[in-house]
DNA sequence: AACGATCTGGACTGTTCAGTAAAGAACCCC
DNA sequence: GGGGTTCTTTACTGAACAGTCCAGATCGTT
């Protein structure tokens, strides 16, 4: 009963979460998001409630997707573990280069601008970082097992080290790094995993 | 001739750079700038120009001290090369762990806010980034000379993966990491850059 | 076809913003 | 100590902001 929404949420969310992107928190306004979603403010209010719920609303979108594709996309046979690794990360590059702004990630971008001042945010972003380092993780115990990686490195800890490349390498493609430099640092981000002692042989 | 400025450039800079490095650059107001400083908004005008020129002239000071504190820090003889640049690493995470508010460093911060939205601020930064990347190189060459490292890496892919590292690390300390995981990332990152071969021995 | 519930979009409010202008205060030089 | 130059403060302007509200449009139900 009643007249239903005129819009489809997920296009909405999506529209949302690249006007934020584009230009962060404080420069967001709503004017710009009406325009960019075609919806009145006051759609936007029903709907999704202030411009911080509206905020977090696609954050939380963003994340599950981000989540939801990155545990995909690490997930497989150990035999072919290293070069999910490759491909998840190379990957990322690109669909960035890709991207027809070149815009950050929304994980990297308000992990550093919300940081300590939107306790929502922060929990949020969190854990999208714990579920990349999980997954990530998860990865390199599979190339343990295959015997590509050191059985006795500590994978939590490779895993972050790998996220802090991920993230480090999204912040720094804003300033003109071109795509073959950032294969490389990605090459040799994997290159410098431990390799197994040679005692060790694998398969 | 004339009246004097009543305030010091260094200290009126140091304090603006901290608001906009708390606030971001849109969530800065000449309000917050004016009451940060004890100055109105006709001095700042007169001293510095509109926001934009005060920004540009906060981040050029910024950037300004942190090439030459880098350059320092990462000078000196060949045999403590791979200790400086450990030293290097860990001090930079201390020195934002023991920031009162946590903040991330100002090249951290706006490269991703900033970047493909203002030119000057972004060639700024990558001046910067050019010279940590250089300082960073200098250390990797001295340490190879040294035999610490292997002498076919190239330096400077392995300095960018040093810089991807630092403002990756600098990006998820916001998030809620703990000065011991920071610390065991640092230690991975170095650990995992190539050894020499068992060739050629070290002299 | 008419009703009522829900959605929609524009108008409105009070606040804050960047930037300007002018009046007043402080200082150096002569 | 006076004059002129520069600094400092305050008040002001027009625009943009977040958030609210309501009259009208739209659709499922009966």
């Amino acid at each position: 009963m009643g007249r239903p929404p005129g819009f489809d949420r997920r296009e909405v969310l999506a529209a949302i979460e690249r006007e934020f992107r584009r230009n962060g928190y404080d420069g967001t306004s709503l004017d710009g998001i009406s325009a960019a979603t075609g919806l009145g403010r006051g759609s936007l209010y029903a709907a999704f409630g202030d411009k911080h719920a509206l905020f977090l609303a696609a954050l939380g979108d963003y994340c599950d997707q981000d989540e939801a594709s990155g545990a995909a996309a690490l997930a497989g046979p150990d035999e072919t573990a290293m070069e999910r690794l490759r491909a998840y990360l190379i990957d990322s590059v690109d669909r960035q280069l890709n991207d027809p702004e070149r815009l950050a990630c929304m994980a990297s971008r308000f992990t550093v601008e919300l940081a300590g001042r939107d306790q929502d945010a922060t929990a949020r972003l969190r854990q999208g970082f714990d579920a990349q380092r999980e997954a990530l993780a998860g990865c390199l115990r599979a190339a343990q097992r295959n015997g590509d990686l050191d059985p006795a490195a500590e994978p939590v800890t490779l895993a972050t080290l790998l996220v802090v490349d991920f993230r480090g390498i999204a912040s720094l493609i804003g300033i003109g790094l071109d795509r073959a430099e950032l294969v490389a640092v990605v090459d040799a981000a994997l290159a410098s995993l431990p390799v197994p002692r040679p005692s060790a042989a694998a398969s």
